[in-house]
RNA sequence: CGGGGUGUGGCCCAGUUGGCAAGGCGUCUGGUUUGGGACCAGAAGAUCGUGGGUUCGAGUCCCGCCACCCCGACCA
């Protein structure tokens, strides 16, 4: 991409109307635009980000088997009717339309996936299954803030299993629990993320959630100093001990909730009927799990965790763009270079603009923050190559011209 | 939903006792620049969130409403 073509373009202005670190950098760097109190565009690079950890989501859920869906994200009345949640549930944003027929958006979708999987799920033979879809969800939270953190529209994976039997559920629950710490991992958040026991909300006695720590975060978590494990303060007066260890001096930090798994139980199945057929013939109830994450809240938190007093710093995992490559009056050797390296497919972002000066071309980079820095000009061509520079470091060094592409081709 | 705060060109903001709405960023034109958010000259761009009220006169004072931010409550 050229950024002389970019739809958007950085503003050194901190917008008056947010905080929140994340929606700051993000809004300054035109990774996102605000339109309303937890409502966002996401722009060109935003976009590219969240694209990127939706696939590394994707990638995770379909080693548990997980199939991709999309589900409505109009919801009829009766539905939430059927779990006596249409009066029930404040998030709710409902609407009425033109037949006077009642709608909510979508806020969580167990109420569709259960009719759904009814259709085809019938026979301990068609089961296990888990279905999942990434999309945008919609909760009229009273009070949204710290911008991408907690919204009133936003992006969440939704994954829902259906199993014959309690035993077959723990099973499967503990490879998604897997598979989360692995997307985490992948995102470069593991270590600062602690699978966490929390309340269990109306199904059951606990569930799990994943906290990252950051101060922007929310929520309080109790974290075990040997095990990476934390109890939410919601449950602290229950459960004051670690969970894994049972040690008991645990140390209190602030965290967001990057994840959220259920075990669901009879609960939805039963609301809506849904049994199948086993080997002697009776009829079961079937035994549910749920699976959230929000990779719209997780860029955000991303942003929080990784950033330094001029930007962001991605992981190289979800970098808009692997390169950020600045032409300091040199468009002509620099275009080359751009050339090869988007025959080599690897992702660089070309700063080719003719009328901005150095310096705001790597105050630009350092703000967007994508992984390598590579600088052509007079002198560094001089040397006869690139300085290359990483976003995490201080160091640079030149690279010659014929082993640009070496240094980056895995 | 309670409490507090803020609304002035696209963005950040100044605006004194009620008296011609100032500056910066960005944008446009011309010129000079080019390794850490350059400089000079010129230009465009505002029914001052919104509706009422007081007044000769309201960005400024009074009342209602709306939006946004923060604290709290809430948060499958």
């Amino acid at each position: 991409m050229k950024q002389s073509q970019l739809f958007t373009k950085t503003t050194k202005e901190t917008p008056k109307d947010e905080t929140s670190f994340n929606a700051q950098i993000l809004i300054r760097a035109g990774f996102i635009d605000k339109v309303g109190a937890g409502m966002y565009n996401f722009l060109p690079l935003g976009l590219r980000v969240l694209n990127k950890i939706n696939n590394i989501v994707r990638e995770e859920m379909a080693t548990v088997s997980g199939q991709e869906v999309l589900m409505t994200a109009l919801t009829p009345k009766e539905v939430w009717q059927a779990t006596d949640r249409w009066d029930n549930f404040d998030v709710l944003f409902k609407l009425t339309g033109n037949d006077d027929k009642e709608y909510a958006l979508g806020a969580t979708h167990e109420e569709i996936v259960t009719p759904l999987a009814k259709k085809f799920l019938c026979s301990y033979k068609e089961m296990p299954k888990s279905i999942f879809q990434i999309q945008v969800k919609f909760r009229n939270e009273k009070r949204a803030k710290a911008g991408l953190l907690r919204g009133r529209e936003f992006i969440m994976k939704d994954m829902y299993s259906f199993h014959t039997d309690q035993a077959d559920l723990d099973e499967y629950y503990e490879t998604v629990k897997a598979a989360y710490f692995r997307i985490y991992e992948r995102l470069g958040l593991k270590d600062l993320t602690y699978l966490t026991y929390s309340s269990g909300g109306a199904f059951s006695k606990f569930s799990h959630e994943f906290q990252t720590l950051t101060e922007a975060g929310e929520d309080h978590v109790y974290i075990c100093p040997d095990c990476q494990v934390a109890v939410n303060r919601e449950i602290i007066a229950e459960h004051n001990f670690c969970p894994v260890c049972k040690r008991a001096d645990l140390t209190e930090a602030k965290a967001i909730e990057v994840g959220n798994i259920f075990k669901l139980g009879t609960k939805f199945s039963s609301a809506f009927d849904m049994k199948y057929m086993d080997q002697n013939g009776d009829s079961q109830e079937v035994i549910m799990g749920c699976y959230g994450m929000g990779p719209s809240r997780i860029m955000g938190t991303i942003v929080e965790v990784f950033n330094d007093e001029r930007g962001i710093i991605w992981p190289e995992s979800i970098a808009p763009f692997k390169i950020h490559l600045l032409s300091l009056k040199e468009n002509k050797a620099a275009t080359a270079i751009y050339q090869e390296l988007i025959n080599n497919n690897i992702e660089v972002l070309f700063d080719d603009r003719e009328d901005v000066g150095a310096g705001a071309k790597f105050a630009d980079a350092d703000l967007i923050g994508c992984p390598y820095r590579l600088v052509v000009s007079s002198k560094t061509l001089e040397r006869g190559g690139v300085e290359l520079k990483a976003r995490t470091s201080d160091q640079m060094e030149i690279i010659p011209l014929d082993q640009i592409i070496n240094q980056f081709k895995r």
